[in-house]
RNA sequence: CGGAGUGUAGCGUAGUCCGGUUAGCGCACCUGCUUUGGGAGCAGGGGGUCGGGAGUUCGAAUCUCUCCACUCCGACCA
């Protein structure tokens, strides 16, 4: 009989490799790369229902400081949190026609509400618990609010209304991604109602700014402002603003929306309010809201082939200490050295981590890397004979030798070095990949080649829609700082109404 | 919903074509000793309804039927 010759091929040889330490490097598959992140830095795990995600404690700690930075900006400005029900009654859904056109294909309902045994032992949905009116999950919340809303407003008085809720909501994909697009998220949705129109634009303009904030001076991601397009704003918005960032392969993600809802849903509502001077209008509305898709965008915009690299203001752990013991001897006198140390970092409000695991040093620089610790610390009994500690930065790999003394200075100076340094490289990748074109001919090339391309537009959604359809590239915004002037269309050649960025976004 | 593919330990897999020892290996896990300044070594150990069910057979991970689940591509959506 003959023997089958074993043959190993290359690429199971390089993913056994892959496989066993690190990530799949960006250049080889970035698609690959992300997920793989995410689940060996700890992030992140699926959840049993297609679509769904753990978010496992490392990465719920980055949603969590992004949360309360945000909560903070929004308190400053005179919002309040509140909390309304996850279950909507189907027909308020209806009730604002764009609204439902644009839900209606990823709602779940709830039918029943009760399971029995069955004969055979096996559970079943119960056929004579069917609700009478069945349930929408929320798959955002502005009917549900402005059904309250109605009963909270009555006079110029009550306004303007500025509540915010931090919530999960659902929304049924066909294709998810971890952080990027999952069936359940979680987010925060503001929603508020004001006397004049003037007012509302305000207030989105107002969110649409802090948003910025919270992702240029938190998450170091540098974004683009303006305006959506009528085909791609919010379903139910007179206007949508958006921050629009670049990821790592150059694609486009929109990390965060502000609509002003004119008064679509005070009317669909019937939310009135007795003006100053005793007449009856209906409010002016806005919502906005960022969600767990921010992770998403701290891990593509920053992320290298090591893995994560986190931007101090929301790591989970700033400073991680490594200590490198050989004995125990040398973990009390390690322990007695960082003692102080650990105690003056917190005093300062640093989050410091000391990694006592028993892996090796070696095992945890790697792990810590991956992690995107922005700052680690490495403390042997070298270091404590000459009173001093190693401390390696993860944005660019340098390494220093510090006295002890210096610590408490230095790291929060290198932190915000490190703040910054990831702002300021990710801006700079942005400008090489940002290209303005001229010609049809030009924009399919910068296509190809990926980024954002800045261009003329006819102000036309045909124009636009032609435009996906041949290249996969949509109008991610109208900049604020848009130049029309002078420019044509890159696909009619008419004058352009606008200057827009194209880009393949998530 | 259409097309293709895959289900063997927590993960990755060998074995399936051609039925025949106790289903093998790597990583991870547990115990012990030696280690620790860039992913430690040795020794020992635990873990399997071979996706489910039915059938063929003396005998099924392997053959047949059936059901289920998942992945990729398309469609849909952002």
């Amino acid at each position: 009989m003959p023997q089958r010759t074993p043959v190993i091929s290359a690429s199971i040889l390089l993913r056994a490799i892959t496989m066993s330490k690190g990530v799949t490097p960006q250049s080889k598959d970035y698609a690959a790369w992300y997920t793989d992140v995410i689940v060996k830095a700890g992030l992140a795990d699926y959840g049993p229902v297609k679509g769904t995600m753990v978010i496992k404690p490392y990465g719920f700690s980055i949603w969590d400081n992004i949360k309360e930075s945000f909560d903070r900006m929004i308190k400053e400005t005179g919002h309040v949190n509140a909390y309304f029900p996850l279950f909507i009654p189907k027909s308020y859904l209806a009730r604002e026609a764009e609204h439902i056109e644009g839900f209606a294909k990823e709602c779940a309902v709830v039918t029943h509400t009760r399971l029995k045994t069955d004969s055979d032992g096996s559970i079943v949905v119960d056929p004579e618990s069917r609700l009478e009116e069945e349930v929408v999950v929320r798959p955002t919340s502005e009917t549900v609010i402005w059904s309250m809303y109605k009963k909270w407003i009555q006079s110029y008085r009550d306004l303007p209304l500025l509540i915010n809720q931090w919530a999960n909501v659902v929304r049924w994909e066909m294709r998810t991604r971890l952080f990027l697009r999952t069936t359940e998220f979680l987010w925060q949705e503001g929603h508020t109602a004001h006397a004049t129109s003037a007012e509302a634009e305000e207030e989105t303009l107002n969110i649409l700014e802090l948003y910025r904030q919270l992702a240029e001076d938190y998450l170091a991601i540098p974004v683009l402002t303006g305006l959506k397009t009528e085909a791609e704003k919010f379903a139910g918005a007179e206007k949508t603003y958006c921050i629009e960032a670049m990821m790592g392969d150059k694609r486009s993600l929109q990390a965060g929306t502000s609509h002003n809802l004119g008064q679509n849903f005070a009317k669909a509502f019937d939310v009135t309010f007795q003006t100053k001077d005793n007449k009856e209008d209906h409010v002016y509305a806005t919502s906005w809201g960022v969600s767990t898709r921010l992770v998403g965008a701290v891990i593509m915009a920053h992320g290298d082939d090591k893995g994560l690299r986190l931007p101090p203001k929301i790591a989970p752990h700033q400073v991680v200490i490594v200590p490198i013991a050989r004995n125990e001897d040398h973990v009390k006198l390690i322990k007695d050295f960082i003692e102080p140390i650990v105690y003056g970092l917190k005093e300062n409000n640093i989050r410091v981590y000391e990694d006592w695991t028993d892996n090796s040093p070696g095992y945890k620089f790697n792990d810590w890397e991956m992690k995107g610790a922005p700052l680690r610390m490495e403390v042997g009994p070298r270091d404590v004979e000459n009173n001093q500690a190693i401390m390696v930065r993860r944005d660019t790999n340098e390494k220093l030798t510090l006295e002890k003394a210096e610590l408490d200075n230095q790291i929060p100076k290198l932190l915000d070095e490190i703040q910054s340094g990831l702002f300021e490289q990710a801006k700079s990748f942005r400008k090489e990949n940002t290209h303005f074109v001229k010609t049809y001919d030009e924009f399919k090339d910068a296509v190809v080649g990926g980024g954002f391309i800045r261009c003329g537009w006819d102000g036309d959604p045909e124009t636009e829609t032609a435009v996906k359809n041949e290249t996969k590239a949509t109008i991610r915004c109208i900049p604020f700082d848009e130049k029309p002037d002078g420019l044509q269309c890159i696909y009619s050649g008419k004058p352009a109404k606008h200057e827009v960025i194209y880009a393949k976004a998530y």
